[in-house]
DNA sequence: AAGGCTCGGCGT
DNA sequence: CGCCGAGCCTTG
């Protein structure tokens, strides 16, 4: 302090300047401006042009004070005043976004359509109307589905207008899609602002055309695949008001919506809402944060509810709508435990009990779907060592592609060919084990002498099968047999369901390193269930037909599976009875400095939280050879959230890395 | 995002 | 010795 500010104190207090500071859609955290006279005062929440470095920018101002102008820093001045972009409390949620997921808050800003917003701004050219091929289609049939009791109570806790958390565990997929539209069908006229959110662009036709009928011009969509212009269009008219009811994939969750009133999340357990990049959010949560901050109702719905929403709702935190009985499954599948032991590598694929079942439905023209859960043809392994075939890079086994005698590496992408001797021993007796898509095409063809199709990429928002296609088919196309990776499991139409699927490695799924490994078999179970007709059966291939969670399947007894599940995660005290943060630390290849890496650790060591790591995993970025984890582990999110951002700030001095942070990660 | 700045490689 | 380009750094 000089001398200068001691002599002129209430000079300084008289001219308190006006400070705002601006948010840029950029990866920086907000900067402070002083709002010259002869602009408006009130501009939280406004987009504002403002000088950035050589030149200015469009940001968004998000807190306006009085404060001392003269600091050491050159406060430079706003510009200019426009629009309206956020509420006040869309910009609490956008701070509470990017404190929580540990981001700048100009990425939160950039992904929350920022730049579309401000694209309406200078460019005011009226863009021709998208005539929208979106909402092409025919309506979802509604028969005796609808659960008047659900809708009768989600109606009532929206009217309420304060925040609740509401549940809806419902049956099977067309009685939750015409349970939900018939709530939306009977929602009050004025209630304005509803989103709406789907976990894939593909259930986005049919809800949209649906959606359509109720709220005319007030709906918009909202999702990735839309082109630059529509997007635009889309936050043009949400700005604007004109439109007020959101549908679409997880970032319509940060559309720029003044006031959400009520939000539904269809589908809530599905994992398509979590990023796996950039702002790493769940729109779930995103969903629920939105409608407390909002003091406003959000519905999550789904045919297999989340470990987590499960248990918020035994705490008491979520409402459970009218709890139906899944015991009751007169109107559901059949599940069949199929015992199945290869005891030599050359067998089939297929049980005995699977091939009669497929060769009788054949036979009536009925169709089976395989669901296989792997790629290619299979694993190798060598009969003498049991070495598997695996990935330099990765260390993680390599799929065998029989048709082009090559080994892939799923993770890095790494080819090379097959060889006639074993990797580790030399020995010549390898063999395929494991059996992928192909090696299932090939067992269906000699057990039941009838070709399958084969559905290599799920099609997602495709028209209906008027575009028939060998070369392009689709589930929806006729074939008696239909083979696919979990990838090809799609909303089918009632239609055209199975008379039975096959799941083929559920073993596999069940034995993922992943803590939720059960909770996702659980999910499959009950997701592929709905690709198949009422009185149609379901067989699961498993090596261990004893277990727990089989058991639960067979029935599909949602209670007991929670219950066994919720019991372990306490035991091992993994979420939801704790919380998880994942850094990834990125480096060049054996250029990683380690010990720098393990002081930072060491230093924020905190009881209450635990460190697992670092630990080198295989790296699949291009630009980066190495990859170290580091997971947080603990039961108090504030200090676990804590040391989350100080072991970030430690991180990111060195900077030779690159630190990627995943708060509540669902894949560790 | 984008202009400035540093540092290292390479050409004369 | 000097020029050029890649990548890093900063933004009030």
């Amino acid at each position: 302090m000089t001398s200068n500010s001691l002599v002129r104190p209430v000079l300084h207090y008289v001219c308190l300047d006006m400070l705002v500071d601006v948010v840029f859609p950029l990866r920086l955290s907000p900067l402070t401006y002083r709002v010259p006279e002869g602009l408006p005062h009130d501009i939280t929440g406004r987009i504002v042009k403002a000088p950035l470095m050589h030149g200015s920018r469009f940001g968004l101002a998000v807190d306006v004070r009085m404060g001392p102008g003269d600091e050491s820093i050159k406060i430079k001045e706003l510009l200019d005043v426009h629009d309206t972009f956020a509420s006040a409390t869309h910009l609490k949620f956008l701070k509470w976004l990017s404190e929580y997921y540990l981001s700048p808050a100009g990425l939160a800003l950039k992904s929350s359509f920022f730049e579309e917003a401000v694209s309406q701004q200078t460019d005011r050219r009226k863009s021709k109307k998208v005539v929208d091929s979106t909402f092409a289609g025919s309506l979802p049939e509604i028969s005796g589905m609808i659960s008047p009791a659900v809708v009768s109570g989600i109606l009532n806790r929206v009217k309420a207008c304060s925040y609740s958390a509401l549940v809806y565990h419902a049956q099977d997929l067309e009685s939750e899609y015409a349970t939900l539209f018939e709530m939306l069908r009977q929602l009050p006229a004025d209630l304005r602002g509803i989103v709406v959110l789907v976990p894939e662009t593909g259930f986005i036709k049919k809800a949209a055309t649906f959606l359509e009928q109720i709220f005319g011009q007030r709906l918009v969509v909202l999702h990735s695949k839309l082109g630059k212009n529509e997007r635009a269009e889309s936050i043009k008219k949400i700005i604007s008001g004109n439109s007020d009811v959101i549908l679409g994939t997880r970032s319509a969750m940060l559309a720029p919506l003044p006031h959400a009133s009520f939000i539904v999340v269809i589908e809530e357990q599905n994992r398509s809402y979590k990023g796996e990049e950039g702002l790493r959010y769940n729109a779930r949560d995103l969903a629920v944060m939105r409608a407390f901050i909002d003091k406003s109702c959000v519905l999550l719905s789904s045919i297999c509810p989340s470990i987590e929403t499960d248990f918020n709702i035994r705490k008491g935190k979520y409402v459970q709508l009218a709890k139906i009985s899944l015991q009751s499954s007169e109107k559901r599948p059949r599940i069949k435990i199929v015992t199945f032991r290869t005891k030599k590598q050359s067998e089939l694929s297929l049980s005995s009990e699977v091939i009669n079942e497929a060769g009788n439905l054949l036979q009536k023209k009925e169709r089976v779907l395989f669901l296989v859960g792997r790629k290619g043809y299979s694993l190798i392994r060598c009969e003498d060592c049991g070495h598997i075939e695996s990935c330099g890079n990765c260390s993680i086994p390599m799929i065998f592609y029989k048709s082009i005698g090559m080994l892939k590496c799923h993770h890095c992408g790494h080819e090379r060919r097959s060889s006639e001797s074993c990797g580790e021993c030399g020995s010549q007796r390898i063999r395929p084990f494991s059996a992928g898509t192909e090696r299932v095409m090939e067992d269906v063809r000699e057990a039941l002498k009838t070709p399958a199709l084969l559905v290599q990429k799920a099609r997602i928002s495709s028209p209906p099968a008027k575009e028939f296609n060998s070369n392009n088919p689709g589930l929806s196309d006729f074939a008696p047999f239909v083979i696919g990776t979990s990838l090809a499991k799609r909303k089918v139409g009632v239609e055209n369901k199975f008379s039975a699927a096959v799941l083929m490695n559920i073993d596999l799924l069940l034995a993922q390193p992943d803590f939720r490994a059960y909770e996702h078999a659980f999910q499959e179970i009950i997701e592929v269930s709905q690709m198949v007709k009422r009185e149609g059966s379901l067989l699961i291939q498993t090596k261990s037909p004893g277990s727990k969670v089989l058991k639960c399947m067979k029935h599909y007894d949602f209670e007991t599976f929670a219950d066994l599940e919720l019991s372990q995660r306490k035991d091992l005290d993994y979420p939801p009875y704790s919380r998880l943060v994942l850094f990834s630390v990125f480096g060049k290849a054996g250029g990683t400095d380690l010990t720098h890496l393990w002081r930072v650790v060491r230093s924020v060591r905190d009881d209450a939280v635990s460190i697992f790591g670092p630990v080198e995993v295989p790296s699949a970025s291009k630009a980066y050879g190495q990859c170290h984890h580091i997971l947080l582990k603990s039961r108090d999110s504030r200090k676990l959230h804590e040391m989350a951002k100080t072991l970030l700030s430690g991180l990111e001095c060195d900077k030779r890395i690159k630190v990627v942070v995943d708060v509540d990660p669902l894949k560790i």
